[in-house]
DNA sequence: ACCTGAACACCGTTCAAGT
DNA sequence: ACCTGAACACCGTTCAAGT
C-alpha cells in the first residue's frame, strides 16, 4: 500500500542488456538518510571515530561533501542517529519472575556487547541521552524489567540510567586501553605488567596501599571488573539505596501513583 | 648551582630607568609548561573545551603556536597535564572510625564540585586514568579511606574507580544537559518540562512503563540523581558483591596477602 | 528538489631557519 | 636552547549556482 504510492505501474519489465549495466544495480544509488547513516557505521566500525568526517563520508559515498547536509543537519546528528541505528542490536528480555537480578544482567552484557562490537560507539554514547526511536523503545522495556524486580518508581526511573551509564563508561574505558593502534590482549596485559611494574616501585612510607594493592589493581581484566561493577550496582539497587529519602524540596512526587505493583511480564 | 650555570656575575645591578619598563616585570614571560597549563585551564573555565585550541592558547601566551611543542608534546599530553592539575582541588578525607560511609559520600561530592568548577574538565576525565602525580595521590588516599571501611582488596581496588567514573560521568550529563549556550536552572527545568509532556503523550499501550513513569523521570534534579546513585553505589559496596566470585581464570590472585585488616587512619 | 563547487574560518603537527 | 614562520594535510558549515 504505502510503498507502491507514486510507483506507476509499468506495462512490461524491459530487461537492460547487461553490458549497460556494469556490474549492479543504478551507478549512482541516490542519497538518502538511511545510506549515509549506515555508511557512517561501517567507517565508525573500521576505522573509528575520528576518521568519521563528512568529507571521508561523502567520499565513500561518491559525493560532495555539502550533498550530505540536505539529508542529515549537521555532524553531532549525524552521530544521535548512528547510535540509535546500533541500539537496535541491543537485546532486553521480557520479565521472567525468580530471574530478575540474572535477567538485568543479561541487558547489561548485551548493552556492553554492541559497544564492543562498534568502534568507538561508547565514545559518541556517553555524552548522548538516547531519544530516538530504539533509544525510547529501550527505555520502555529497561523500565519494565526493572519495575519487575519491585523497585520503588523512582529508584526504577534511575536505575536504568546508572546502569546504561556504568556500561558505557566501562566499555569506554576498555576500548581506550586498548586504543593505541589496534592493541590486542597481549598488549593490554603488558601495560598492565608495566603499571604493577611503577605501583610496586612506588615509596612504601607514602603509598602503603598502591603498594600493597599493586596486585589486585592492575590483575582485574575488564571482564572481571565489568561483573563486579554489576554486582555492586544490583546490590545496591535491591538493597533500596535511600529509602524514603527527600531532600525536602518537594519536587520529586509530581507523580505518586498508589498501585505500582511490579509488572508480571 | 644549578640556577647560576652560564649567569655571569655583574659587577653591579643597574636599576632600568621606569620609562624603559613600561608596566611591570619582563614584558613576555619565558614561556614554561606550568604557564602554557595555567592558562590552558583559564580559558577551560571561561570557554570550554572546544576553545581551547594550540593556536588560541598560543594567541593567549603571545607567541606561535608551534613553540607550544617544545613544553608540552602534544593538545592530548596538554590535557592530562591541566587534568591533574585540578586534582589539587579535591579533598579526600583520612579516615575517621564510625564515619565511613559519609566520608565517601564527602570525597565524591568534592570531586563533583571540582568537576562542576571547572567548564568541560569531566569531558577531559572520562577517558583518562588519573596517572600525574595528583591522581597517583589522590588513588592512594582513594584506597586508604576505603580499605578503612573493611572492604576486601578486590573490591578496594575497583571500588575506587567505579565512584570516580561514576561521579565523572554524572558531572558530564549535568553538564551537557545545561550544555547549549550557558542555560541556568531556568531552561533545564523547561527540557524537563517539555520531555514530561513528550512522555505523558506517548501511547500508553505500546509505552505504559514510560507513560507511568514520566513523573519520576523527569523530577529527579541533578543533585538528587548524585545522591541517589552514591547511595546505591555504597550500599552495593558495603553488601560486599560478589563475594569469593571467581571466574576460574585465576589471573586476579596475583597478590593474596594475608593480613588485609582495615587500616585505622 | 536535490546536488555541486568554491569559499570561509578554522584545526594539530612538523620542520627548516633564525637568534 | 628556545622560538618562529611557513607549510602540510586536514576539519565543519554555508551558500550561490547549477540541473
Amino acid at each position: 500500500m504505502l510503498r507502491s504510492e507514486g510507483r506507476r505501474p509499468m506495462p512490461e519489465e524491459i530487461p537492460v542488456p547487461p553490458w549497460r549495466r556494469p556490474k549492479k544495480a543504478p551507478p549512482r544509488m541516490p542519497l538518502s538518510q538511511d545510506r549515509i547513516v549506515d555508511t557512517a557505521l561501517g567507517i565508525l566500525d573500521a576505522e573509528g571515530l575520528d576518521a568519521l568526517s563528512m568529507r571521508r563520508l561523502a567520499q565513500e559515498l561518491k559525493t560532495g561533501h555539502a550533498s550530505l547536509y540536505a539529508h542529515v543537519g549537521n555532524r553531532d546528528e549525524l552521530l544521535d542517529l548512528v547510535f540509535d541505528l546500533v541500539l537496535t542490536e541491543v537485546e532486553i528480555p521480557d520479565p521472567e519472575p525468580g530471574r530478575w537480578a540474572e535477567q538485568v544482567k543479561e541487558m547489561c552484557r548485551s548493552l556492553r556487547r554492541v559497544f564492543l562490537a562498534h568502534r568507538d560507539v561508547a565514545r559518541i554514547a556517553i555524552d548522548r541521552v538516547p531519544l530516538g526511536p530504539n533509544g525510547i523503545m529501550g527505555m520502555e522495556r529497561t523500565l519494565n524489567l526493572l519495575r519487575a524486580g519491585g523497585l520503588r518508581d523512582e529508584l526504577a526511573a534511575y536505575g536504568g540510567d546508572l546502569l546504561s551509564t556504568f556500561v558505557t563508561a566501562e566499555a569506554l574505558e576498555q576500548s581506550s586501553r586498548n586504543s593505541g593502534a589496534e592493541q590486542n590482549q597481549e598488549q593490554a596485559g603488558m601495560f598492565a605488567d608495566q603499571l604493577h611494574g611503577y605501583l610496586k616501585s612506588l615509596p612504601p612510607a607514602q603509598f602503603p596501599n598502591l603498594v600493597h594493592l599493586a596486585g589486585p589493581i592492575t590483575s582485574l581484566d575488564s571482564d572481571r571488573r565489568f561483573e563486579l561493577g554489576l554486582e555492586i550496582i544490583i546490590a545496591g539497587l535491591v538493597a533500596g539505596a535511600g529509602e524514603g529519602a527527600d531532600d525536602g524540596d518537594g519536587a520529586d512526587d509530581r507523580v505518586r501513583t498508589a498501585g505500582s505493583t511490579p509488572a508480571g511480564s
